[in-house]
Formats: C-alpha cells, sequence, structure tokens
DNA sequence: CCTTGAACTCAAGTTCACTTCAACTTGAAC
DNA sequence: GTTCAAGTTGAAGTGAACTTGAGTTCAAGG
C-alpha cells in the first residue's frame, strides 16, 4: 500500500465523527489498527472508517466494546466486514433490537394495567417489580430482559445506549 | 407516630429488594427519608416502602435519581405518590417508553433497509448514523432519541437502564 | 529558521449508581 | 452479662467508555 494512500488522524476524526481521543482508544483496544508515519504519527488505511462505521452501528445497537472486538474478531481472517458478513450481523442485531423492543412493550404493557389501579405494589405489581424480586425466580416472560435492566457496575451485566459523538 | 410503627433495615431492605447500601445511598440523596432510634440506627415509615417502589419503577423506565428526586419533588407537599399522582405520572411514563419503542423501531427498520446493501456508509447510512452527525443539524425524525443516545460519561447525557439490584 | 496547529504519550479524571471496606456501636435474646 | 446479628460512618472502589491535561514532538508553510 502507497504511503499516500493513507490518512492522517485530521482526516479520520472529522469523517468518522469521532474524537481523536476515541480513535486511539479503539486503536488501543484493538477495534482499529494504525500505521506510523516516519516521526510516529498515526496513518490509517481508508478501510478503518468503514470499521468505524461499524463500531458506531454497534454501539447504536447497545454492544458493548468487547462485544464489538469479538463481532469483528469472528470474522474471517479479521477483515473490514463485507456485504455478506454485514447481512448475518445485521440479522444478529435485528434479533436483539427486536428483544429489547418486546421488553419495553411489556413494561409498557405493565404501566398500562396499572393506570388506574395505583397499586405500585412491590409484591405484585409488575411494572414496579418486573423480576418478580420475592417471587424465588418463577417462570414467566420477565418484563425486562437483562440487556434493559440496569447493567449493574459490580454484577456484570449488559450494554449501554447508542452514541452520537 | 408511635415508634412501634417504624421499621428497621432489614425490614426495608427484605421488603423492597433494595441492599441496605442503595437505602442509605437514598436518603443520602434525598430520596427517602428516616428517622433515628435513640442510638442513631435508622427507622423508617411505612410509606418509605411506597417510595422505594416508585423509585424502583421510574428507574426501570430509565429515569436517573436526579429526575426521580424532581419528580418525587414534583408531588405537591412532597408526600408519597397518591393514586392519582400515579396515573399522572404514569402517562408520562408511557409516552417516554413509547418513545424509546419508537426509536428501536426506527433503528431496526433502518437496520432490515440495510441488510442487502451492505453500505454501512458513513455519511448516507442511517443506521451508522443515525443522528445524521455530518448532516448539519437537518431536520426529520431521528432514529436514536437522546434518551437512548449513548449517555455520554462528561457531556450531559441522558439516563441508564431499569435495575433489579 | 520560525511559527503554528496537529499529533504524540501516559496518567489521571469523569459520570452514575451504587458497593465494599474497616472499624466501630446497638439492640435484642438468652 | 454475654453474645452476635444488625447497624453505623466515611472513604474508597467499581465498570464502561472515553476525555482531559501536561508536557513534548511533528509537519508544513512562509
Amino acid at each position: 500500500m502507497d504511503a499516500r494512500d493513507l490518512l492522517p488522524m485530521c482526516e479520520i476524526t472529522q469523517r468518522s465523527g469521532f474524537a481523536a481521543s476515541a480513535i486511539r482508544y479503539y486503536e488501543a483496544e484493538g477495534l482499529i489498527e494504525a500505521h506510523r508515519s516516519g516521526g510516529g504519527q498515526r496513518r490509517f488505511e481508508r478501510s478503518v472508517l468503514r470499521r468505524l462505521a461499524f463500531i458506531r452501528a454497534a454501539s447504536n445497537v447497545g454492544l458493548t466494546i468487547e462485544e464489538i472486538r469479538d463481532e469483528l474478531g469472528r470474522l474471517p481472517g479479521n477483515r473490514t466486514p463485507t456485504k455478506a458478513d454485514w447481512q448475518r450481523i445485521s440479522r444478529h442485531w435485528g434479533r436483539r433490537l427486536d428483544e429489547q423492543i418486546a421488553a419495553l412493550q411489556r413494561l409498557k404493557g405493565g404501566l398500562d394495567g396499572c393506570i388506574g389501579c395505583g397499586c405500585l405494589s412491590l409484591r405484585s405489581c409488575a411494572f414496579s417489580n418486573p423480576g418478580d424480586v420475592h417471587g424465588e425466580d418463577g417462570a414467566g416472560a420477565r418484563l425486562l430482559p437483562d440487556s434493559l435492566r440496569r447493567p449493574h457496575p459490580t454484577r456484570r451485566g449488559a450494554g449501554r445506549r447508542g452514541s452520537a459523538s
């Protein structure tokens, strides 16, 4: 690859919308790669822009950095996603989004059922107790799946929401 | 109020499902109040359980502690929510949930539209760029509202997801 | 050569909603 | 009177995903 095909940091930040610090962070985390100029400055292949678009999309779906790294790493040859990869992955994300939507709808349904009852009971009101905390882990659809429960800092939990840095 | 009507910490933790540390945190944050025993231990009025149920429900909808404090504070007389309060509030939350659902559906729609295109363009692909970052703040529905965008740590952003402590 | 702005590194800071820890004290039962 | 679970405090830690800051260097133009 010709050195003239490599992009400097300013180009990447402008075209991806990510801050330089975020780009450096992603490189440190192994999500993207960079070449170096003679003086030690980063020079990026054009394909990095595509990976960054992928990262943004993934993070909008709520994937964590680690999950994104896995997802990128599962691509055969660790390459930038092709059209076929993207189709497979987006089906996967679609399911995830479907789950999140269904969960919010269950919560909404519980809320609608509660309007008028005014109970807000810790034991029986599904809205204030979507996990049925006191129910000894009973069966039945839970109102909120883990992906939408509060990702508890110390116990392991799932992701955040999408970015628009 | 008779001292025999006041509940000790263990009762509150068992019946609310919150950890003692969380209860203390909520008190420090001004979401709930506590009396003290002669020796300095917390003694709670029964109504605190109701406030805690409210807190759990609110946090499941994605409100932050600050928003919950505001919401509780807006109650006339700063009292525990009554049935009527709850109806008003739950309509408000219903709208919020509707927004979140609609946002996820837009994102899902964008994803469906993208399956097969394989573009993932930083400029035009709505999925990888739901905020239209390069669009000079153009009009039109945004795929993700602020409540679902990644709440950026340092810049001010909106909430987290629901809890099941 | 000088200036200017972009880039570099590395450590430390940020936010949120709590938890954990250490070192004590209370309160109720026996 | 002894025991021991339950409770207290304040400070510090947690995790994710970056940002900020300090101090230094690079690259390009004039």
